[in-house]
DNA sequence: AATGACCCCAACCGCCAGGAA
DNA sequence: GTTCCTGGCGGTTGGGGTCAT
């Protein structure tokens, strides 16, 4: 891909050559993440900060992983996009070294061929451009959430969750009347998991692991999700090692469950 | 070897949310 | 309260590579 062209307000475009890529890499260790305003300034780019921003997070930053994905990640992607839907960065957020571009081409290319085939839908039958005869899913897909700030926790525990899902909706909001003391994400999603889960389980061959405890362990893999760490600040590059990869690796157990 | 069909994935685009002015 | 700016996200595109004929 070496084709590039100019934007209207001459911007380059298109593929990026390894000068450029040098050239933001330097800017980048420098001044470190973030501003992406400044950085075509101060990196000498003639490139958008959207273009700028996108180039490092998706191919150049540290600790990206390239190539194939192992079973184990794309088990964890197919378990997730169950739960999560089409939200690439925080399912990119459990795979260490992937980014959520990364995810979604995987899921595209792959992946959505795979689950197709998986669970069949009658009279939506349609042929894929490989020629195979697959089968439309039905995704669940939620829609946006808002997860309350400490201070909002303490006046309320509504904590505001849309889904599509019906059975969820009602988990939710029995959660909220029956429990609403309790200031703890965590129960949170085991109950929706306890619930929600039932047919994940049910799809493993041979049972997998049980229910309560499958729930337990994506509730630990998405619990940063609900409170990321506080250390706020602080070099970008040390937070990575502290913020997201550690932690991944408390919740190993769950490659247990899919044996 | 030539050609067309298909696949992969880097990059772009548009939209949205949050914060600052 | 409104507007503007910035960061971030998901959907989509398109060009190069690969495969099949």
């Amino acid at each position: 891909m070496n084709s590039t062209s100019m934007s209207s307000l001459g911007v380059r475009k298109g593929s990026w050559t390894e000068q450029e890529d040098l050239l933001l890499r330097k800017c980048i260790n420098k001044y470190g993440e973030g501003k992406w305003h400044l950085v075509p300034i101060r990196a000498g780019l003639n490139r958008c900060r959207k273009s700028c921003r996108l180039r490092w997070l998706n191919y150049l930053r540290p600790h990206i992983k390239r190539g194939d994905f192992a079973s184990d990640e794309i088990d964890l992607i197919l378990r997730l996009h169950k739960l999560l839907g089409n939200r690439w960065s925080l399912i990119a957020g459990r795979l260490p070294g992937r980014t959520a571009n990364d995810v979604k081409n995987y899921w595209n290319t792959n992946l959505l061929r795979k689950v197709n085939i998986t669970k069949i839908v009658p009279r939506e039958k349609f042929k894929s451009k490989r020629g195979e005869i697959s089968t439309k899913i039905e995704i669940i897909k939620p829609q946006a959430r808002k997860f309350i700030s400490n201070t909002e926790k303490n006046i309320t525990n509504n904590i505001v969750i849309v889904d599509k899902e019906e059975e969820c909706k009602e988990i939710i909001s029995e959660k909220q009347t029956r429990d609403a003391s309790i200031d703890n994400g965590d129960e949170w999603w085991a109950n929706l998991l306890e619930n929600c889960n039932d047919d994940v389980v049910e799809e493993e061959e041979g049972g997998g692991g049980g229910v309560t405890d499958y729930g337990k362990t994506i509730t630990s893999l998405l619990h940063e999700e609900i409170t990321p760490p506080l250390n706020g600040g602080g070099n970008i590059m040390q937070q990575e090692q502290s913020d997201g990869w550690d932690d991944f690796f408390v919740d190993i157990d769950i490659w247990d469950l899919l044996n």
